[in-house]
DNA sequence: CTAGTGACTGTTT
DNA sequence: AAAACAGCCACTA
């Protein structure tokens, strides 16, 4: 047979970074940088920010899990909801943040 | 083709 | 430690 399954067309290539985060475990966060270097685009870190922002509503990513390098949840538009919606699901998996809102690399990185 | 933009990052103030 | 700078790379107009 050999009829490809595309459901959603991948015009952007934006996949490879969609199979990484899939990988994230539960409680644990990659860096946007970790993320593009692990799907094999090393210093593409803010492609894997635009493929991401382009997830549609209804998708089995991990998104939340993603964060940028110094720990922290990066801000969208002024005013969006996001950023606090993520942090929320962050906690709920038991990841922890400090008084200024950051999460300790160190100890919550996933390292595969 | 150039210019502007962004869920980024490492270095320098 | 926070902010400013300067690279970075793909997408858009």
């Amino acid at each position: 047979m050999g009829f490809v399954t595309r459901r959603r067309p991948d015009t952007k290539g934006h996949e490879p970074f969609y199979a990484i985060v899939r990988r994230i475990p539960r409680g644990r966060v990659a860096t946007y940088g970790q993320v593009a270097a692990l799907a094999g685009r090393p210093g593409a870190a803010r492609q894997a920010g635009y493929a991401l922002a382009a997830l549609p509503a209804d998708n089995e990513v991990p998104w939340h899990r993603v964060i940028n390098a110094r720990g922290e949840v990066s801000e969208r538009a002024p005013g969006s909801p996001f950023a606090r919606i993520q942090r929320d699901l962050l906690r709920v998996e038991g990841v922890a943040f400090d008084d200024r809102g950051r999460v300790d690399l160190a100890r919550f990185r996933w390292d595969p």
